[in-house]
DNA sequence: TCTGGGGTCCTAGGACCC
DNA sequence: TCTGGGGTCCTAGGACCC
């Protein structure tokens, strides 16, 4: 039996955490704005969150080691991410978006994917409707979204990539192969820069490339991956449009300002990850089982180590004894530490655990 | 070049149970 | 002495997403 045809559309916010800075302070507009780690004069250390088209015009990219931001862009505003305020603006976006779609998933902070195939009857349709939504962003938030239209989430997701910022891009079942055929593998879903090295070394570099290349050996050599990635040169995907609920973990990470082999220095950071997780699980009335730390070392060399207690608690003490366990039991002495992270998982609800008892 | 912080999912091996 | 098959849970690492 044949399925409904679908019609999905993707939206993505544009340069999300940069426009909503420059919405909120007029005075920044007009000049290269980077939202990221402090960049201390091109000595400090982590990355670069989201810049503007102006920053990006210098080279600048997300996921940049923010000295090297710094170098390429001495000029930008360079802010600390506001991230109580980016959610704010985003829940309400996804408010708007919310409430043109028969079935929806946000995706991050500033994606959602729109199933709205009960509301449309074709393409065209498709097409005016995520102007309205676009519309409705704009004049409500003072924010442009692009928008892709797709018949899965897939070739969805890939369209709204398209055209940016502010685009629209409509990509019907007749034109996806042609519209997949010439891009990068890497603009698949799943594909990072590991599987894109291993598939170029097969000499498969666009997706028409990925589509010719025989699903046998694709399945041999990357497993359950492998099949996927077939799958998606062919512009197939069934995945469905759904609202993830229940959280699977949540966790706290910090970075040292420079890498320390101080013990009461790491000790107190680990305390402090593990108040702020707690504060999570308190907020979100949740209880847990599985503790797990990360050390990563300097130079990068990084490691988990966890344990599942034999109860459910959300207990700040049982977070930190048993994460200062973990430590104590790992820490390699002498060896300066870059990363120390405080997870929980294995959740339940509090709520429904009070209802089971 | 020198690599954040928040997540999800997959794989593989070992323990343990029936 | 040599040794099953299936299932679940746990741990560690890694790829990937925004």
């Amino acid at each position: 039996m044949a399925e409904k045809r679908r019609i999905i559309i993707h939206l993505d916010m544009d340069h999300f955490y940069t426009a909503v800075e420059e919405r909120e302070r007029p005075e920044i507009r007009g000049k290269p704005v980077i939202v990221g780690a402090d960049p201390k004069g091109g000595k400090g250390r982590g990355v670069v969150s989201t810049s503007n088209y102006l920053a990006r015009a210098s080279g600048v990219r997300s996921g940049m080691p923010i000295s090297q931001a710094y170098r390429l862009c001495q000029d930008a505003v360079y802010l600390p991410p506001n991230f109580p305020l980016y959610i704010r603006v985003s829940n309400e976006i996804m408010q708007i978006a919310r409430h043109y779609a028969d079935r929806f998933e946000q995706w991050g902070i500033d994606e959602a994917f729109l199933d709205v195939s009960g509301r449309v009857g074709d393409f065209t349709e498709a097409e005016a409707l995520a102007g309205k939504i676009k519309q409705e962003i704009r004049e409500r938030e003072g924010l442009t979204a692009s928008i892709g239209v797709g018949p899965n989430k897939l070739v969805a997701k890939i369209a709204s990539d398209f055209q940016k910022p502010d685009g629209l891009t409509v990509v019907r079942e007749e034109e996806v192969e042609v519209f997949l055929a010439p891009l990068p593998v890497r603009k698949l879903l799943w594909v990072g820069r590991k599987t894109e090295a291993k598939l170029k070394a097969l000499g498969v570099n666009t997706i028409g490339d990925l589509a010719r290349f025989d699903s046998e050996s694709l399945k041999s050599m990357f497993g359950v991956m492998g099949w996927q990635l077939h799958l998606m040169a062919l512009g197939l995907d069934e995945s469905r449009v759904e609202e993830r609920e229940g959280m699977k973990s949540t966790s706290h990470e910090t970075t040292f300002d420079e890498d320390t082999a101080d013990e009461a220095a790491i000790l107190k950071a680990l305390d402090e990850l593990c108040v702020g997780v707690i504060e999570e699980v308190e907020k979100q009335h949740l209880l847990f089982k599985t503790v797990t730390i990360k050390i990563r070392y300097q130079g990068f060399e990084t490691h988990t180590r966890a344990r599942t207690l034999p109860f459910l608690t959300n207990r700040l003490h049982d977070l930190q004894k048993t994460a200062r366990e973990l430590l104590a039991t790992n820490l390699q002495k002498d060896r300066k530490v870059r990363l120390l992270g405080v997870r929980v998982s294995s959740l339940v609800s509090g709520e429904k655990q009070k209802t089971l008892i």
